[in-house]
DNA sequence: GTAACTGCAAAATATTTGCATCCTT
DNA sequence: AAGGATGCAAATATTTTGCAGTTAC
């Protein structure tokens, strides 16, 4: 997996630091999505909050991860698929945030369905998010 | 126009301040979803900004509001439909913002598609937020 | 008159910026 | 060695809370 994410990170011409590849190695451990909140507590809190911005922000500017919306004043962030590197991101999949555990997943295999919007109107990117129950919660 | 402010004031039990007349006036004459800081700014500021928190919340409790949910940390709110009094929303309408002009809107005669969702997931809500350019900036 | 609402002050929280230092290449 | 990244300090901005005074009913 460290080779996995310091070929992501040379992929876009970024150097290699300890502050990168440890908030990369959150990502891929997480079962879902992060808030800058999550990472900065779940991580031992080792390094300032001003790198965090300054790494989730770098990250989202070369695609690396993206930002799902959300109506709580938490913007959270997820792993981005190969295809959205560069910045353009074709995150046409939905999310699912589940209001009894508080995990955001990514149904990648949930495509976003084509809307008629009404004349005029160019969609350029559309963001799905479901909130409910997960499968995890529901079984329980 | 007073009339219809001050009768969803009553409907849900709240009493007839000028604050709350007044923002709701500013939802009914935009014509698309407001945000904090355009209520504060664009009001004319005419009262404190501890009000506004207040009166939004209140609004999004009755179900006189919706929240529409950004990747941007800011939050905009919407007037309601009828149907979503009590708290019990249910705005399967589609959000569109404008990369352009900035303006949110309800498109109301958009609705949300079903979608299949994983085994064991199950949907309480689902927002779509489509971001681009809308009719009025594509035609100028 | 009473309960609810507002405004002010202040606390708590979150985000941005500047700069000196350290690390990667 | 040079450029970029980090950490600290501090400036801003945002949101929440307590309380006293005011207003709606």
């Amino acid at each position: 997996m460290q080779q996995t994410i310091i070929d992501t990170l040379k992929r876009n011409q970024l150097s290699i630091t300890d502050s990168r590849k440890k908030i990369l190695e959150l990502f891929a451990k997480a079962n879902g999505a992060l808030a800058h909140f999550d990472i900065e507590h779940q991580s031992g809190a080792e390094f300032d909050r001003v790198t965090i911005y300054r790494t989730l922000q770098t990250f989202v500017e070369k695609g690396i991860i993206h930002t799902i919306p959300s109506a709580d004043n938490s913007i959270r962030y997820a792993l981005c698929k190969e295809d959205c590197a560069g910045g353009h991101h074709h995150d046409d999949h939905v999310h699912f945030m589940c209001d009894s555990c508080g995990t955001t997943y990514c149904l990648d295999h949930v495509n976003v369905p084509q809307l008629d919007l009404p004349k005029g109107f160019r969609a350029v990117q559309t963001d799905v998010v479901v909130s409910g129950v997960c499968s995890k919660c529901a079984g329980a």
